[in-house]
RNA sequence: GGGGGCGUAGCUCAGUUUGGUUAGAGCACUCGACUGUCACUCGAGAGGUCGCGGGUUCGAGCCCCGUCGCUCCCGCCA
C-alpha cells in the first residue's frame, strides 16, 4: 500500500513496526483533546490506529492543527510507531498495542460537517436508509459496507479463477441487443439513427451464451451485468450481476459437478466449508412436501397429504372440496397447541393472503381434541393424525396450485415462531425436473417455467406426445436455506424441436419465429453441439456471505425500491432537444394511453 | 397496480393517546477548560418550513383530505 505520499496503511502496522518513522494519510474517524494531549483516531480501509499528539514529541503547531482538524477531514502525518503500555493498550481495537507519537501533520483534505455520521456510538442506530443512499460516498465510508464490497471483490476474483482454471473463457456480450417478447420487462434505449426503433438492456445473455455454443467456444462464462425492469425488493435490484455459465458436450451432471465446486469455492473464501456436494430433490417432491420449489430444509415440518382420512369424515367443508377434486393437505406443529386463538388467526391470515379460503386447525391438549373438526372425530380417524399432546395441526383443502403457496408460508412462519431455524446451517439443495411448462387456469395457455430453451426430458416427450403440460424440463436450481442461489437447463440443440417449443408457447407463425428468435435458429441450425449451463444471482450471494440485511448493502450505489438513484438522481427528464433527435414524444402524465 | 410501516434540529429519537403558553433529549457542531484518552470528561452556546399542499378550529407537530419520499410485503420478476 506504500506509496510516495504514504509508506503504511493504518491497519497494518502492529508491533513488529515499533519505531519505524512512517508516513500515513486517511480520515479522522474520531478525536480526543485532552488539553495538552491530542488523541485522532485515523481510518482507511484496512483499519483503524491511534494518533497522538503531545508537547514531548510534537510541535504546538502540528498538537493545534490535530485539536482543530474535524471528523472526516483527510489528513499526512509523518510520526514515529511507539508501542503503547500494558495499560493503555485498547482491546477492542486491533492496533490497540501500538500508537503514532505524530511530529507533524498536514490536512490535505478538510471535511465539512459530516450529514450522517460514519463513527457511530456504540448501540447507535444508522442513519435512515433515504439518507445512506443520497450520501453514499459517506456510507461506503462505514467497515461494514467497507468489509462487503472488499468480500465481493474476493468473490469475483475467485469466481473468475475457479472458471478459467477450468478452460472457461470470460467473453462478453452486448448490452445493447433486441428486446425480448416473453420474461421480465426490458429497459429501452432509443436509437437515434433509426428514430422509432429500440434497443434493449440484457435481462441475461441467454442467447448470446448458446451462440458462443454454436461457434465452439465450448466453456464460456461471463460476470454478467442484466437488466429488469420489475418492482423491486431487499433481494432484487433493477440492474444486477450474475455469474453466468455455459458448456457445451455436457449433461446435467457435468453441470452439477461444475456448479457444486464453484459454490464451495465461493464459501470457502468467505470462511465455510461445505459439503462437497448437494442434496438432490424433485420439483413435484418439493411442492408436495413443502409447498415450495425452494424448501428450506433447516427445519421438518413437512405437509402432508390428509384426503383419505378427511374423505371418513362428515365434515361439509373439507367434503365439497374433495367431491370437486381438491386435496386436503396440511402439517402438525409440535407445541403449537398453546398458540392463542388469536395467534392461529394470524397464521390463517397468511394463508388467505395467499389465496386460501381458510386455515382449517385441530388442537390436541390435555388428551383431548379441539377444533372445529373435533367432534367429528372417531378414535380411527383421530389417530390417523397422529397427533401428540401439544400439537397443533393445520389444514387447507384446495386445489394444490392454493393450498401450496398457501402452506408453504404458514410453515415459515411457524417455524420462525418455534425457532426452529439454525442460523448457522447450510442445507444446499438441487431441485429437478420442473415442469416444462406452466398451464393457464383459464385459458389452457401454454407458458414457459424455465425459459424457452430449456430442453424437454426425452422419455417424457417420447410417452405424452401430445400433452406437453406433462414433460418435464431439464432445468434444476441451486437453492440454499429458502433461497434460490441460481439455475439453469440443458438447452434444446435441434432446430426443429426449437421450433416446435416456440409453436407450443403460442409462437405459431413461423415467420413470426424468425423475427423474433432467428439469429437463434439460424445458429442451431449451422450445427450445435449439445450444451447447457446455469447462472448465479451474485448479489445475492454476496449478500448471503456478508450476511447483510438488503442487496442494497453489497451494491456500491444501488437504486431505491422505486428504482431511483438517490445520489445522482437518476433518471432525470432530458431536453426537448434530446428527445427531438431520438424521434421521441413524452406524454404527459395523466394523458391517458 | 394493491396493502402495511416510517417522515419532528446535521444524525438518532421523544412529544401525536385527550388539539392549548416559548416543540424537547442524546450525539454531532461552535466557544471555553483539561497531559493518557480511546463513545474522553466538564461548562456555555447556536441549531426547527414538525416532508409538502389544502381543510376543520378561537387555536394544529397532534384531527380530516390530498400529495411526495423512504421502506417491508403481495402482484410482477420466461
Amino acid at each position: 500500500m506504500a506509496t510516495s505520499l504514504r509508506t503504511d496503511a493504518c491497519g497494518q502496522l502492529g508491533r513488529a513496526d515499533v519505531g519505524r518513522t512512517v508516513h500515513l494519510g486517511g480520515w479522522v474517524h474520531r478525536s480526543r483533546d485532552l488539553g495538552g494531549l491530542v488523541f485522532i483516531d485515523l481510518r482507511d480501509r484496512t483499519g483503524l490506529l491511534q494518533l497522538a499528539f503531545g508537547p514531548a514529541w510534537s510541535s504546538a503547531e502540528a498538537s493545534a492543527t490535530a485539536a482543530a482538524v474535524g471528523v472526516e477531514s483527510v489528513i499526512l502525518c509523518e510520526g514515529e510507531v511507539v508501542a503503547r503500555e500494558a495499560e493503555r493498550i485498547n482491546p477492542d481495537m486491533a492496533t490497540g498495542d501500538i500508537e503514532i507519537r505524530v511530529t507533524s501533520i498536514q490536512v490535505v483534505g478538510p471535511a465539512v460537517t459530516p450529514a450522517l455520521p460514519v463513527a457511530r456510538g456504540r448501540g447507535e442506530k444508522m442513519a435512515a436508509e433515504e439518507l445512506r443512499l443520497r450520501h453514499r460516498y459517506l456510507d461506503l465510508r462505514r467497515p461494514e459496507l467497507q468489509n462487503n464490497l472488499v468480500l465481493r471483490h474476493r468473490l469475483l476474483q475467485v469466481s473468475r479463477r475457479f472458471l478459467s482454471d477450468r478452460g472457461y473463457l470470460e467473453l462478453e456480450t452486448p448490452i445493447l441487443t433486441k428486446p425480448t417478447p416473453e420474461g421480465a420487462r426490458d429497459y429501452l434505449v432509443p436509437s437515434r439513427v433509426h428514430p422509432g426503433e429500440f434497443y434493449a438492456l440484457p435481462q441475461s445473455p441467454q442467447i448470446y451464451k448458446q451462440l458462443f455454443m454454436c461457434s465452439g467456444f465450448d466453456r464460456y462464462f461471463q460476470i454478467a451485468r442484466c437488466f429488469r425492469d420489475e418492482d423491486l425488493r431487499a433481494d432484487r435490484q433493477p440492474e444486477f450481476t450474475q455469474i453466468d455459465i455455459e458448456a457445451s458436450f455436457i449433461q446435467r451432471e457435468d453441470i452439477f459437478t461444475l456448479a457444486e465446486g464453484l459454490i464451495g469455492a465461493l464459501w470457502r473464501e468467505a470462511g465455510h466449508e461445505i459439503p462437497a456436494q448437494f442434496e438432490r430433490m424433485s420439483y413435484a417432491d418439493a411442492m408436495e412436501t413443502y409447498g415450495c420449489d425452494r424448501p428450506d430444509l433447516r427445519y421438518d415440518l413437512r405437509l402432508r397429504d390428509y384426503s383419505a382420512t378427511f374423505a371418513k369424515l362428515d365434515f361439509v367443508v373439507t367434503k365439497t372440496a374433495l367431491a370437486a377434486g381438491a386435496r386436503v393437505r396440511g402439517l402438525v406443529v409440535p407445541g403449537g397447541a398453546a398458540w392463542s386463538r388469536k395467534q392461529v388467526d394470524e397464521l390463517e391470515a397468511l394463508a388467505k393472503s395467499a389465496g386460501a379460503g381458510g386455515l382449517l386447525r385441530l388442537r390436541r391438549a390435555d388428551g383431548a381434541y379441539d377444533g372445529p373438526l373435533a367432534k367429528f372425530l372417531t378414535d380411527e380417524t383421530g389417530a390417523e393424525f397422529a397427533l401428540q399432546d401439544g400439537d397443533l395441526a393445520l389444514f387447507v383443502a384446495a386445489a394444490d396450485r392454493i393450498a401450496s403457496p398457501a402452506l408453504d408460508r404458514v410453515r415459515q412462519e411457524c417455524a420462525k415462531r418455534l425457532d426452529l431455524i439454525d442460523d448457522e446451517a447450510a442445507r444446499f439443495l438441487w431441485v429437478l425436473d420442473f415442469p416444462m411448462f406452466e398451464e393457464d387456469p383459464e385459458t389452457g395457455a401454454l407458458a414457459a417455467v424455465h425459459h424457452p430453451f430449456t430442453a424437454s426430458h426425452p422419455d417424457d416427450m417420447q410417452a405424452h406426445p401430445d400433452h406437453p403440460a406433462r414433460w418435464r424440463a431439464l432445468a434444476y436450481d441451486v437453492v440454499l436455506n429458502g433461497t434460490e442461489l441460481g439455475g439453469g437447463s440443458i438447452r434444446t440443440s435441434d432446430p426443429a424441436v426449437q421450433s416446435r417449443m416456440f409453436t407450443l408457447l403460442g409462437i405459431g407463425d413461423t415467420a413470426e419465429q424468425e423475427r423474433r428468435f432467428g439469429f437463434l435458429l439460424e445458429g442451431l441450425r449451422a450445427g450445435a453441439p449439445p450444451h447447457g449451463g446455469i447462472a448465479f444471482g451474485f448479489d445475492r450471494i454476496a449478500m448471503l456471505l456478508s450476511r447483510a440485511p438488503s442487496l442494497r448493502d453489497v451494491i456500491a450505489f444501488p437504486k431505491t425500491t422505486a428504482a431511483r438513484s438517490l445520489f445522482e438522481g437518476a433518471p432525470v427528464a432530458v431536453s426537448m432537444h434530446d428527445l427531438d433527435e431520438l424521434g421521441i414524444q413524452v406524454k404527459r402524465s395523466g394523458d391517458s394511453a
